[in-house]
DNA sequence: TATTAAGTTTACGAAAACGTCAACTTGGAG
DNA sequence: CTCCAAGTTGACGTTTTCGTAAACTTAATA
């Protein structure tokens, strides 16, 4: 066990599911440092900072995010400013994004009421014997 | 103006600002047939009902669904089983589709009340004056 | 009718997001 | 020390989702 929150790289491979490839490619892309190179040994090994970053980034894939998506998401958020434009400008930024996630989640509610009524029609449609045994499954 | 309902490909792509190499490609993969190619000019019309398609194809991608699973969703829509098995699968992959979208619009909502809680920090530290002008703007 | 605009097929190209293979170094078990 | 698993850096391959160009046919407009 390394001493207490350092991750090798498979060690985040596999507790995430993912190769220890695309954890390169995420650095290669520059998002996901592993800043504690072993200078000798060149292995990588990973905080929790940025296992968490690794976390984020499979939840933004997850939810149909690019990766440049995700990127800028992460930087919106590890973000330090210095004037109040710049503030401002986040500012602004999470709102549009805000924005983006609400409309997104409106959008799939709409889908998920269309499936929902097809499915009730459809279950119309069926044999009406042995409905209703498991209707108000969803929402 | 074709007689109410026919559009050409030009007219679906400026309607939906997309290209019409991309409408001919999700024909090439089949998720937009159009039935009614004149025969002797060759060109593609375009019913309600395929404009309704290309509409959910196109949202569907903007929810972040590869065209894959849009070409098994609209099959799902689309279906006209023979036996109750059938019915049952259908209904059961309508199911899990809900499940997903549900699961979907949570971490949506994770992610989102987490940017909005993000901003509100952030907000704090700012500049203390001049805040509290726009805020419960999101929810 | 003579251009010009729009449509068609075929084919090659490209970016994103990795998979895979090679050739090499390193670190730990025996 | 030896040996194998694990890690490293390239480099090339692959799939998805179209873009772009060529070569040609059809439609529309002056």
């Amino acid at each position: 066990m390394s001493e207490e929150g350092l991750f090798s790289i498979s060690e985040l491979a596999t507790m995430f599911d993912i190769s220890s490839r695309t954890i390169r490619y995420y650095e290669e892309v520059g998002m996901l440092t592993p800043e504690t190179r072993d200078r000798l040994s060149k292995q990588r090994s990973y905080t929790n900072q940025e296992r968490r970053r690794l976390k984020m980034i499979l939840r933004g894939k997850k939810l149909g995010f690019s990766l440049q998506e995700i990127k800028e998401m992460i930087e919106m958020y590890e973000a330090n400013p210095e004037g109040a434009e710049e503030k401002q400008a986040i500012i602004r930024h999470a709102d549009r994004k805000i924005q983006d996630i609400n409309e997104q989640i409106l959008q799939l509610q709409i889908l998920r009421d269309e499936i929902v009524a097809h499915k009730e029609r459809y279950i119309q449609k069926s044999d009406s014997n042995e409905m209703d045994k498991d209707k108000n499954k969803n929402l």
